[in-house]
DNA sequence: TATTTGACCAAGA
DNA sequence: ATCTTGGCCAAAT
């Protein structure tokens, strides 16, 4: 498949359909790896100057779910937030890298979260 | 240019 | 634990 060669983080740089914006955040989502998670407002505070409604607003606009994993993405109080293809699907994501979730709490919410440095 | 909308967050009248 | 409130900020209208 052609599409497949190219690595995410230049199919973002060059995808000239996404805002400024846009790269700047999946670029940083990029960097969390499988088993990990990272609530809004901490990818907000790492983008500088922003805000996690912004985020939200931003991941939920992405086009490339889940190479750009967007489905890592939840909530500071450990809850879920939402996904665009279905909540369904986020926690099935999750759960093949390792994440549980139980009655809509990340299990292990702060071992699992991604810090960033 | 101004207003409205949301996959949010922190604090608590 | 749950709800409200004020704050937040990019995009869409």
């Amino acid at each position: 498949m052609a599409g497949q060669r190219e690595r995410p983080e230049q199919k973002i740089a060059n995808d000239r359909s996404l805002t400024a914006y846009q790269r700047r955040c999946y670029a940083l989502l990029l960097n969390v790896p499988s088993g990990k998670v990272v609530s809004y407002g901490d990818l907000a505070k790492a983008l500088k100057n922003t805000g996690a409604r912004a985020v939200g607003r931003c991941v939920g606009a992405n086009p490339y779910a889940p190479e750009v994993p967007c489905h890592r993405v939840v909530r500071s109080d450990g809850k879920l937030g939402g996904y665009s293809g279905g909540i369904n699907k986020k926690i099935k994501l999750l759960r093949s890298e390792g994440i549980e979730v139980k009655g809509g709490q990340i299990d292990g919410f702060q071992e699992k979260r991604h810090r960033f440095n």
